[in-house]
DNA sequence: CCGTAATACGGGAGCGTACCCAATCCACGT
DNA sequence: ACGTGGATTGGGTACGCTCCCGTATTACGG
């Protein structure tokens, strides 16, 4: 049971494979009244286009690669869901793949999206590919979410958070309530994202004459687990316990207040609480975190602009662009009591 | 800048490209040292093999389409997740398409999707485009997930929740709890998923012979505003109001939720409260709901085996699987006060 | 009425691969 | 030494499409 193909709708409609190509793309002039025999044998046979002989002729195959660590990150569901919306629209797809943070992983989907011949590629890098990335902007649109490469000669557009200026303002918040003797659960340094949150929340300490005594600063892995750990550590002796919590990322701090939970330590009255990031179904919790929103609606939307404007004209300059995060005030925090 | 092609390898291998296809698809006997040599002048040049020729070929672009309603949720991710774990591991890849419910947005996704020749199907039919999703169903791997055909002769896998069963088993719950006065708040009649759930709940409360007035009764749409109507319709009337809300799926329960909290309304002291399906952060939120959970890791397990089963072996009859669900027991179920 | 240009259309090559078919090679038994 | 058969290998074609190039058709001014 044969398909139909374009031979099939020349005969149908009497004229040349060329023609009935031309109608198709319609790229070329065309006579009216052979256009109109052209699309009504078209409707006849049911004809529709071979994807794989046009990326084979076109070395184009109007799909785009979407690589994230999580599939199911709210944060990534929620660009994804952007970047599947624009290239709906335009007649893409958009493959989706998982790397769990797996370098090799990331290799191997990296270089079947290139055998693919997709025609952009967004992607939340892993950072130990970063070469290999880097020479693939040379050749496509490539768009990094959230992680920067490590090397220097990146032709390709840049969205993310501004973490240094978000975690500098929850910093700013807790100081503006009195809060000095302050814990912060922080993600790896080696990532950009867990490494210039720390900063920028130090910062705003530092120009406020406060000092973090280390065993005041938990570095975690950004995942749920760390979290209970840091809380715990953290908390420990109830002698000198910090007035304040902030947590880095979502992750561990859903870890962190799941601990608060279990070991009965009320949030606000006990102890105040900030993170960094967005917490699924924040209006129903037990309490309601104060947190820094990074707007992954308004990345997301970041994502789909520069994503059209790249495959419109893939010689734009590339951006580099910060979404400023967002303060949602909850219940969380308290004026810290005098001394 | 030309790619390195099959015929680039044979010319440095010194061999035809027929022997190249050969050691490439492992599918013929080729000699040791012959295959060698092809191997490393692979790696010498930095080929690797054009996906869009091969599907010209092959017919076959080895692409899992997978097609919802919504793609950020959770229940959709998490089973996005197994099939590009599953796709992954076997050189597939995964074309995620959001319909959003539109039949329009489907019928187009679905004729791409075809023109991408793809291997399988894993989709939640919006209804409207059942007749083509059983003629495509004809022609390759098709599994439906959470919503059924309505037309008959349909060659393909079948995995959802048991709805029936689930709402049965909250309704019995309630019951055994003696609730007697109860509110339903129902999805819509002509998805199998709301008439199911409705039915299945409406049944226990039969057999043990309460009859639940119609105005008892509010037939949501699935979406979390149509259970904050829900809501405030069923509990309007202080007089005889319901002891205990049951509501038909997550999104409902958690704009429910919200109206309780808002309401003020306390569970499980005012209201005792049952949800069917699973909510994000249950164990963080102001109350602990108790639902039925649909095993939403689980239903993607079973998509992932049935995929790899049909890859396999497109020619195995099909299956229908229902899952079953969950009670995950929380705090908001009361007894009902004695009359 | 003819030449010329513009417009519309058809022929055909080539994209990179897989597989059919035929050719070659080698080893072995006679 | 030579025929025979199995193991390897190479040549060539087809997959469906786009686009270059050349030809046919039309329009129009001189």
């Amino acid at each position: 049971m044969r398909r139909n193909n374009i031979h099939d709708v020349a005969k149908a409609a009497g004229v040349s494979i060329a023609t009935v190509s031309r109608v198709i793309n319609n790229n070329y002039p065309v006579d009216e009244t052979t256009r109109e025999k052209v699309n009504r044998a078209i409707r006849d046979i049911g004809y529709y286009p071979d994807a794989a002989a046009r990326t084979m002729r076109g070395n184009n195959s109007f799909v785009i690669g979407y690589v994230v660590s999580d599939i199911a990150n709210s944060h990534f569901t929620t660009i994804g869901g952007e970047i599947e919306n624009i290239a709906g629209r335009h007649d893409y797809g958009m493959l989706v793949c998982s790397t769990n943070g797996d370098p090799k992983k990331e290799e191997n989907y990296l270089r079947m999206l290139l055998s693919r011949k997709i025609s952009a590629l967004v992607i939340n890098a892993t950072g130990a590919n970063d070469e290999f990335i880097a020479r693939i902007a040379k050749t496509l649109p490539v768009i990094l979410i959230y992680r920067q490469l490590h090397c220097s000669d990146f032709d390709g557009d840049y969205v993310g958070t501004d973490d240094f200026d978000g975690a500098y303002r929850l910093a700013k918040l807790a100081l503006a309530n009195g809060h000095r003797r302050i814990g912060l659960i922080s993600g790896p340094s080696f990532l950009n994202t867990g490494s210039e949150r720390r900063e920028g929340f130090l910062a705003a300490l530092n120009e406020a004459g406060v000092k973090l005594a280390p065993s005041l600063i938990f570095e975690g892995d950004f995942y749920s687990e760390s979290g209970v750990r840091g809380a715990e550590k953290l908390l420990a002796g109830k002698a000198r316990r910090p007035t304040l919590l902030a947590v880095m990322n979502n992750a561990m701090a859903m870890g962190v207040m799941s601990y608060l939970r279990s070991a009965g330590i009320a949030v606000p009255n006990d102890l105040s609480f900030l993170a960094f990031g967005d917490i699924h179904n924040r209006d129903l919790l037990y309490f309601q975190p104060t947190v820094l929103s990074q707007n992954p609606e308004e990345i997301g939307k970041v994502v789909g602009r520069l994503l059209l404007g790249r495959l419109a004209n893939p010689q734009r300059t590339p951006e580099r662009i910060l979404v400023p995060g967002t303060l949602l005030n909850g219940d969380s925090l308290a004026k810290a009591a005098k001394k």
